[in-house]
DNA sequence: CATTAACCGAGACGGTACGTCCCGTCTTAAG
DNA sequence: CTTAAGACGGGACGTACCGTCTCGGTTAATG
């Protein structure tokens, strides 16, 4: 499955078959232009003469330039790990760590790009929401299961506002810019969420009632 | 101060002076648009055409959409209020619930809008983060502050991550979309962070080595 | 050749033709506006509107207004005639009167409007000079050329100089208006230069002398 | 008299008097921007801004910027001379060297944009016509005139398509910019409109059948 | 000698048009 | 049947000037 806007062809049909070429160049065009140039620069009429390509081969795969972005990422090789370590709080932090630090990189901007489109368009907001943060969410539902089944934490645990206090900070710093996104982030927000997490074994009252 | 694209002008000085039923006919407009039609369509020109003024009279002010949606939000006297409960958790509570409130009805689109265009706009990035952010996170800051104080939690709590820990997680749902901003996960959002703020009394040592 | 802002593509060439009936409909909206409310209000958005096509497939083909006028002129199938009825007189005044008539008419406002532009814009000026203005000085060098070959005239008269005298009075009247442009006045210069260039044989030394 | 769009105070009434710097800074801003950047950047606003000037100020005394450029032309003291040498050639050549002269050097670019602004505003175009172009029409009549009398030549010369003969010409080189207004052209203008004039003399019956 | 009327600079105002960018669609010839 | 090329109608951009309109601040003749 793709994250393109449309679906790829599967059956080979008469005629020139597509450029796969030409796809690559597109992608490559982009992210070359979102990272010297910035989103604003981002346009359909500047990827296709920075590839080559004419527009119509553009809008024929991708229905907006954010999907171009978004196909670029998640081609990408680098998907979220789900480590192992028999341990909560190193799962955690082996989870969070390249993230974080891949968002640090270079891969902030296409975060930004994507993540503002998404606000203008709902369509693709949809598309990002499913393909890519689901992804990353499920990778920590999946972590924390193991805890609980490790009995570290509790049954009562809340798995989607954990994903909320893992994720939530580190798009408000890559957003809000107010601090750096680096390895001690990484570590302090694993910490939070861990203590928080062990916290909650024993007192699962607390929280029914409060939030009545 | 305010937050506008250009800096008002103070001392009386010559010529003809600024508008302002002018100025109130751009931010209503500009208000109408985007909660009836979208941040995608809140353009200068339709503004200028709502609101019955030229568009040369909009770029004098302000540089952009972003700039008035921005001057509308925090000329509006809704502040975040500063509570003093006499405890942490109510404190906190008090805080986010009207902005998890505002943000889950119609504040939403227009934060996001914001959001999106600091994404695209390093100017107004700054803007943002130095104008309206700065001040709710000050606003949590004095609370935490008060808790040191009280002896409720200890002296070693990071300000700033607790800032993160509570806004990100907001900005968070409202960008992605995945869950409600309702009371329920104002209270989530409370409890979590005060069992972590709690759990790090008498404990700096794990922080500080974990963090190395 | 053309009279046009930039070159007309000859060669066959890959992408889409250009469209026949936008040109037609914006030299016809062109000739509509200029005829009706005058050169002040011909304004490439309004010939844009009236003709039903955008300003940039305007801009594409002619770089201002004043081309487009001058376009609509000389596609015009009425082109200077070489008259040849056998004598000066009648080949002078044959040449003049299909003009003078014209500007008198609704070529007037024409010719005005492509004079003022000329002034203001040097591209503009050598491009009227070169492919309207040319062609009817041409014209009447003919004619005088086989004036001088039948001996109705002699060899010394000058040509650059006669033009002067025959086109001048008639931009003067059209451009000052402190006189008709009617066929008496067509006569009258019809007259004067004959008269002029007749004179002018056998006292090729009086003018010689006189210039120094 | 004046040749300015709004009439001149003459009673000395109550008030601040008009300030003559003022003009005269504005005056001289304009010729200034129309000597340097030609007509197209003749604005009011350049001018006020060039002559350290409100627009107001400039609005209350001339009604748009041809008539600033006007009067600059017609203060100056340089009026058509009437010279009265005592034989028609001499007169002519006397009268109309001057002109040629200045319209050849830096009065080209104020007339050319004297007579474009004209053809766009009839207001204008009259004004023009009446102060400026007759008054060296009225000179060459009263040259004409004398030579007549002097039974240089015949009465029944027409000194209206004299003018004609004499100011097209000039007109058309300074408007077309196909050949150079220097003293040759002069004494070329001249010697055709004498050897015209002179040719008419004694066959008055000619002109009349052919005008019929 | 204060009043008052007109002038002056500055500059904001509602407008119109500019020339450019980019959108998403289309129409051609070439492969 | 895809592709590069590129023209098309359309929408918005940000800028330049237009001519008008307040402002505060002169500057003289008049009462």
């Amino acid at each position: 499955m793709t994250a393109m806007g449309f679906e790829n062809p599967v059956r080979t049909r008469a005629g020139r078959p597509r450029s796969v070429e030409s796809r690559r160049a597109i992608l490559q065009a982009a992210m070359l232009i979102l990272q010297t140039q910035g989103y604003r620069a981002l346009t359909i009429e500047g990827v296709a003469a920075k590839a080559g390509v004419s527009k119509q081969t553009i809008y024929r795969w991708w229905s907006s330039a954010a999907y171009i972005v978004l196909e670029a990422l998640t081609s990408d090789p680098l998907q979220p790990p789900v480590p192992d370590t028999g341990g909560l709080h190193d799962d955690l932090l082996e989870l969070i760590r390249p993230m974080v630090k891949a968002l640090g990189a270079r891969r902030g901007p296409i975060m930004k790009a994507l993540i503002a489109e998404a606000q203008a368009d709902a369509r693709f907001a949809e598309t990002l929401r499913t393909t890519f943060m689901a992804q990353h969410r499920e990778a920590l539902h999946a972590l924390v299961g193991r805890a609980q089944m490790r009995g570290e934490i509790g049954f009562d645990a809340d798995r989607e506002l954990t994903a909320d206090l893992v994720y939530g900070p580190m798009l408000y710093r890559l957003l809000n810019g107010h601090g750096p996104l680096d390895d001690a982030f990484a570590h302090a927000v694993t910490n939070a969420a861990v203590r928080m997490l062990k916290s909650t074994a024993g007192t699962p009252r607390i929280r029914a009632e409060a939030a009545e």
